[in-house]
DNA sequence: AAGCCATCCAACCGCCCTGCA
DNA sequence: GTGCAGGGCGGTTGGATGGCT
């Protein structure tokens, strides 16, 4: 177990790829796409086992992959990302445009590790650095796996760790506190991803729970965590259809059930620009080309699924991903260092359509409004500035980004009327969080 | 200049999951 | 149902690099 086939092979280069490497890979990938990862390394000539190539390929040579430093926007997402997937990496990465998990993954151990302990935050938990020590004085961890690194909603709810002094503390935590932190012992460290509870209880966190409104401009920032106010009341009947579900939650706007977010949820549809540049004189350059005003890249192969040049030098593959990410407008922080002027006013007017809102899973009252997000002043968690720019990322539908969603659940279709989507997107949300309504 | 140390990050390892025969 | 092969993921390792003494 562990090691494939190929690996017992002999004479198999290990260690650094060298230009000459790389060169024959992205060259036969380019041409062919990888397809069976493992005939790869002989069919480019390469000395190296199938999941060697597979590696470089997705961590270095892949053409839309994001180079250089990550930005503060970006470290913020991974925290917080990090906070409800825990060390899922290759989720993590999949709402990171342009970067690799394993990249991800450097960072937090690295970097980010390091600047959340300073800050007085335990990176595994989310939690104070104070409060972890004394959970772990009172609660010493029986049976180490699990315990030290659990993921509570309170862990969570520590987020808003630069909640201003007098912000009152939950009041729904304590009783919402997440104990089912059991289907993921795949991963010691990883905490449970937070359900309808989490969110619940994020919106009451920082809320006093005498508030009973609940505007739809203080929902509108949930994901910028600002204030929420939040009535602790009713209401899905478990008979009610999806749709008839969203009419409740419509109607009552403070459910006890919140659909269940997962990590689908946060995506929407971003393009992305691939950042890697080849020489021109390269003979493996990808080159770029633009189709019907949408930056498409000339990656014959690449993606299998993309459409096909009949020039015979490269296919060219669409990079509009119309999966998912996070909504653009949820983060308000967004990735201002990161986009390209002229790339912003494009991206604006595919904003529309690419938006999927929460309002496409709860209905009008949680709709993210563009213009109302806009105006939101986020408050910051874990940065001190948290620059107020939308997450506009020009994104890509890559194939491994494909190959990353297929456990997701696809959802925003656009031929479903709106009931339709309503029920199904429920459904799935369901599913990714193994909950049925 | 040399040695030591810390950090970064590319790559490997081991395991799990899935599809298929 | 079972075993195998391949793909994918997360954890870990080790080489490269830079800073400091």
């Amino acid at each position: 177990m562990g090691r494939h086939s190929c690996c017992y092979k002999q004479k198999l280069r290990k260690g650094l790829w060298s230009p000459e490497e790389d060169e024959k890979l992205l060259n036969y990938i380019t041409k062919h796409g990888h397809g069976c990862w493992s005939s790869v390394p002989k069919l480019a000539g390469l000395q190296r086992c199938g999941k060697s190539c597979r590696l470089r390929w997705i961590n270095y040579l892949r053409p839309d992959l994001k180079r250089g430093a990550f930005s503060q926007q970006e470290e913020n997402l991974i925290i917080e990302l990090h906070a409800v997937l825990g060390n899922r990496w290759s989720q993590i990465a999949a709402q990171l445009p342009g970067r690799t998990d394993n990249e991800i993954k450097n960072l937090w151990n690295s970097c980010i590790k390091k600047k959340l302990r300073q800050r007085g935050i335990d990176p595994n938990t989310h939690k104070p650095l104070s409060e972890v020590e004394n959970d772990y004085k009172e609660k010493p961890p029986t049976n180490n796996k699990n315990n030290d690194k659990a993921f509570t909603v309170s862990n969570v709810n520590e987020l808003n760790l630069i909640e201003p002094a007098n912000s009152k503390p939950s009041t729904v935590s304590s009783s919402s506190k997440l104990t089912t932190n059991n289907d993921h012992s795949s991963s010691n460290l990883t905490p449970t991803p937070p359900t309808q509870e989490f969110f619940l209880d994020r919106f009451a966190s920082s809320h006093d729970s005498s508030t009973t409104s609940c505007r739809p401009s203080d929902l509108v920032g949930y994901f910028s965590f600002q204030k929420l106010s939040y009535k602790p009341n009713i209401c899905f009947n478990s008979n009610s259809s999806s749709s008839e579900m969203i009419s409740e939650f419509n109607s009552c706007m403070t459910p006890t059930i919140l659909p269940p977010i997962s990590s689908s949820m946060f995506q929407t549809s971003i393009t992305v620009k691939p950042s890697i540049s080849l020489p021109s004189d390269n003979p493996n350059s990808i080159g770029s080309c633009e189709v019907n005003g949408i930056q498409t890249w000339e990656t014959s192969g690449f993606n299998n699924s993309g459409s096909s040049c009949s020039n015979g030098s490269s296919s060219s593959i669409e990079l509009q991903n119309n999966t998912t990410f996070f909504d653009t407008n949820t983060f308000s922080w967004g990735l201002p260092d990161c986009g390209k002027p002229g790339e912003e006013a494009h991206l604006r007017s595919l904003e529309n359509e690419q938006d999927i809102k929460w309002s496409e899973y709860l209905s009008t009252p949680f709709l993210i409004g563009t213009t109302a997000i806009q105006n939101q002043t986020s408050q910051p968690m874990y940065s001190e500035v948290k620059p107020e720019t939308h997450f506009i990322t020009e994104g890509s539908s890559t194939s491994w980004q494909q190959n990353h969603q297929h456990h997701q659940y696809h959802h925003h279709s656009q031929t479903s009327q709106p009931s339709e989507n309503y029920a199904k997107n429920l459904q799935r949300l369901a599913v990714a969080f193994g909950q049925t309504f």
